[in-house]
DNA sequence: CTGAAAGCGCTAACAG
DNA sequence: CTGTTAGCGCTTTCAG
């Protein structure tokens, strides 16, 4: 029946015969050795059985602190995400924060949610977020709000980032090509405004290079999102080419599906007629057909950096941004085949 | 140079000349009514000036509505998840309110975690974990927190839910494989402590029931856990019986993968000779070899159905617990074909 | 229509 | 070691 609101710190106080702030102290693990032990025992019995619960709004009201990180995602449905996202949550959680998750693709503006973060009163962010237009990040750092960046740096590299070495990811993709014999070797590109994609570029173009391979023989395509289709699109035009690549390397594991789907559309093969090779090692590319051989970033270590970062930032008060990048790995499948040529 | 903290209600009553409460009363939407236009306008004029930004913790102190839901998600990194979550925040952000989305399998127990939502003063909850015994659930009706299910029913049917019809489901998978031929039919089943595990597997033997076909010809392989290795280890078993099955229908596409795992082990051709049926229809299941048959479920559908479901349990006191089931579809690709026999 | 006053639940000085 | 006091930023009576 005592369906009763939830009982406060007062009522512990009174069942007690204590004042308040006793409880307080007594409760708080920083505070507790001001308080004799067994009268901390008492209260601490006295909370267990009122079913007491701290309240957090109150705390963060009068402390300053939500205990709240804000994490703005990209789009949550991506399949490469969630390991992040749970890096992220998991190590935050076991820290005592909460995390609010928010899909920047739906709804307003990016400034308007982290505006509403702000009224939260989050503690920092973790922006995940595609497309890193100085604006919300300065408007972070005119909200003097700690922010880390996952699996994206900013052009600057001001922020404190975690992220896979995209450019050695990229290196490692050509290098295996190379090595099966591949001298026509085409990249479908991801957007060139997201880190990722500009750097996986960078890192195709400077690993070609220094394999001795002509422009002409290494022909980028680039796409403006990160999506089957638009992997499908690009990889019609490479293969459309007067020289047509033996192999395509994607900036990402959706991008190479899409080329999957071109070869398809032009009858081609994987991996006997063209190679491909992916980025991410998400979820079941290795059930697709052929096994998408493709770099594996450490994703969930990504998050978990991510956060750690975050909690160094908010602890401490201006640590040189630290930038974490993490080594990528190459995952041999079956869309890899030596040349014939 | 002014990092000056955020800016109250004060600063900006200060700054139009006005008492707090009409600031409050004036960029309240509710409560605007009763403040003159041009002073409405001179406070939101100020207020955006000044850059003002409501505190909802204490917004939430004093009203005791925090606008912060729970979700609790049994594995955040579970592909299936996601399109669940989106459609669950989307329609929360929509709301105005935010969601903090708790991975259960990493920390703590349950208990633990839903008590650390409640000392956040969430208004509600969304549960999408596993296992529904009565405990949790208990626990959160004794704390009068409004609570709903998604994906998830709980055996007693007291609390609202929004999911697919499993058993419609099954039907539809069942009666693609008689109508394919199939008189031997197996089922790998979910683990029966979760409903769609339960309900899958009554439907499943329901559909074959009303197919005409005996028990002995449509064996069933029950898994702890919705895993890939796990449907391996199940279809092995359904394999190695007497009478072998010419079609196996998995109670989620994991476990059909795992299924494919099987059949390659024992040397078998999917669909040759076996056909497969998953749930769920995951991303990319359509890119495994073979394409997956499956039963698509509404996941994205699902999760704004339950927030929609749980806004009206906060909003209402006591509606009478809504069931939202949501209508499945066969999706027939590569991995089913006719029986021979 | 606006001001005054009180208080949500908690913590942090400051006394004692 | 414990009680007192004050106040975080906001909403909401109650007056006027």
């Amino acid at each position: 029946m005592a369906a009763a609101s939830r009982p406060t710190i007062k009522d512990v106080a009174a069942r007690c015969g204590v004042h308040p702030s006793t409880v307080s102290r007594a409760l708080s693990p920083a505070m507790k050795h001001l308080v004799a032990d067994d009268v901390a025992d008492r209260i601490k019995a006295a909370a267990n059985a009122l079913g007491y619960r701290l309240n957090m709004a109150a705390k963060g009201l009068r402390t300053g602190r939500s205990g709240l990180i804000g994490v703005l995602a990209p789009d949550i449905a991506d399949p490469g995400f969630p390991p992040v996202l749970s890096g992220i949550t998991d190590h935050l959680n076991a820290e005592g924060y909460a995390t609010i998750v928010v899909d920047v693709g739906s709804n307003g503006s990016e400034q308007d949610l982290v505006d509403r973060l702000i009224a939260r009163g989050v503690d920092g962010l973790v922006l995940a977020t595609v497309t890193l237009r100085d604006d919300v990040v300065k408007h972070c750092l005119d909200a003097a709000l700690p922010v880390v960046l996952v699996n994206r740096v900013d052009a600057a590299g001001q922020l404190p980032s975690a992220a896979s070495d995209d450019v050695a990811g990229m290196r490692l993709a050509v290098e295996h090509l190379v090595a099966l014999g591949h001298q026509r070797i085409g990249h479908v590109a991801g957007p060139q405004h997201v880190s990722t994609g500009a750097r996986r570029r960078a890192g195709f173009e400077a690993s070609v290079r220094d394999a001795g391979l002509s422009a002409r023989h290494t022909p980028v395509e680039t796409v403006e999102a990160y999506t089957r289709a638009a992997g499908r699109e690009a990889a019609l035009r490479l293969l459309a080419r007067r020289i047509r690549p033996t192999a395509i390397v994607a900036a990402n594991d959706l991008l190479a599906l899409g080329v999957y789907d071109a070869l398809a559309v032009r009858g081609l093969a994987c991996p006997h007629d063209v190679s491909v090779v992916g980025h991410n090692d998400m979820p079941f590319v290795d059930m697709v057909a052929p096994p998408l051989t493709t770099i594996r970033i450490a994703q969930r270590d990504m998050g978990e950096a991510a956060a750690r970062l975050l909690l160094a930032r908010i602890a401490g008060p201006e640590a040189a941004s630290e930038h974490i990048v993490l080594a990528p790995q190459l995952i041999i499948r079956g869309s890899t085949i030596a040349c014939g040529h």
